[in-house]
DNA sequence: GTCTATATAGGGATAGAC
DNA sequence: GTCTATCCCTATATAGAC
């Protein structure tokens, strides 16, 4: 009967592979939903929906909300800061790696606009969960990239100032027009498409923006 | 029995100063409550905690959740916006509006500073809100400001850009560190007293930093 | 693994006494 | 105006059939 241990193992890879796609095809559904909607105002059953299938299963998969979310959180959390601080740890020289970050960094910003607005939202409401997922995750600091401002500055290219605040400036400078954006968009009545040029303009705009003011005259 | 209409008259007067007691006393504990935690994260049982009361009296008072959170986004907005736009909106000259404007708002965002991320979370996942709120209290916007920068071009004095750039610009230098706080303490490894200083460094940080950008050389 | 049906709890809202 | 008790719906979570 060597045919039936051939059926067992390719039932066994189909069912495999179905599993992931099912664990897959929530964690999206549920990163969507979670990320338009926060943790409280998302239900389980809207996760369902989008992924077409039944609440019991998320439960299945995933024993609870919680776990979901923790899921979600940790993967964009992940997917975002360090993806920063890699740029700005780079070997670039100074102004090119402005450039670099507000390039990269708003194209990214393009790709997953409601993640800002999430992570601060839900880190604010729960600084516990920021700690110990810091704690975790990051080796990485801005440490070196503080240090090459403070060498740029003993070089007498750039004004000596406080390097926290440049690079706090450049962070607000990419990541708040789209935590603000429907306000944006409201005041100064762009559509969609105003807004999407308007932030195409910003990627030159920004390095331009911040290199004249750092630069000494 | 004129004591009688002498005595009733005043147990009037005391009910409604008791009533506007206990209305402000509501307000100001669902305020605090609705900025800590978000319209879904807020329970009706801690606003009445907060406010040493009883859950029916929040719905003696304001009718629903729906409503009492309706006068406090109200509140939070109208309290915010105008107060900016107002500064933007008088007859200062140009650099010497720039420095008023970091010094006040962010003395504004301190006294407040939950109030960015409250908004912005708000009105992302409720964009009809801003709709129907904006219709109705805003005959301010920044127009007259964006002239002001356009002129300040044709004069030759700053840079020619795109004076919306420069506006968002100013906001996201001024708000972000508020909304973003826990993060950049922790990335930063700043204690509540470091934070707070490094604001008040700001407040003088950010006026050179935005004019250097912006002057002609 | 996936579904239907159901247990259980939590929270917004109301009734009614004082 | 303020309280206690309670209603009732909604949402998370589980049981159990297939």
């Amino acid at each position: 009967m060597i045919w039936l241990n051939y059926s067992v193992n390719f039932i066994e890879r189909i069912m495999a592979s179905i599993e992931h796609q099912s664990e897959d095809t929530i964690l999206k559904a549920a990163q969507k939903v979670f990320l338009k909607r926060g943790f409280h105002g998302t239900r389980m059953q809207e996760i369902a929906d989008e992924a077409g299938i039944n609440k019991a299963l998320l439960h299945y998969y995933f024993r609870s909300k919680d776990k979901i979310f923790e899921a979600i959180f940790s993967a964009s959390f992940k997917h975002f800061l360090p993806q920063i601080l890699e740029i700005l740890d780079s070997d670039e020289p100074f102004e090119q790696k402005i450039n670099t970050f507000f390039s990269k960094y708003i194209d990214l910003l393009q790709k997953h606009p409601h993640i800002p607005n999430f992570i601060m939202h839900e880190v604010a409401h729960n600084p516990e969960r920021l700690q110990s997922f810091f704690r975790k995750h990051f080796e990485t600091t801005p440490a070196k990239f503080l240090k090459q401002i403070k060498d740029e500055m003993d070089a007498g290219i750039i004004e000596r100032q406080d390097p926290r605040q440049i690079l706090v400036s450049m962070l607000a400078l990419a990541i708040f027009p789209f935590a603000a954006k429907p306000i944006i968009q409201f005041a100064l009545d762009m559509s969609e498409d105003d807004f999407k040029s308007f932030i195409q303009d910003r990627k030159k705009f920004l390095p331009e923006f911040v290199m004249k003011s750092l630069r000494k005259i």
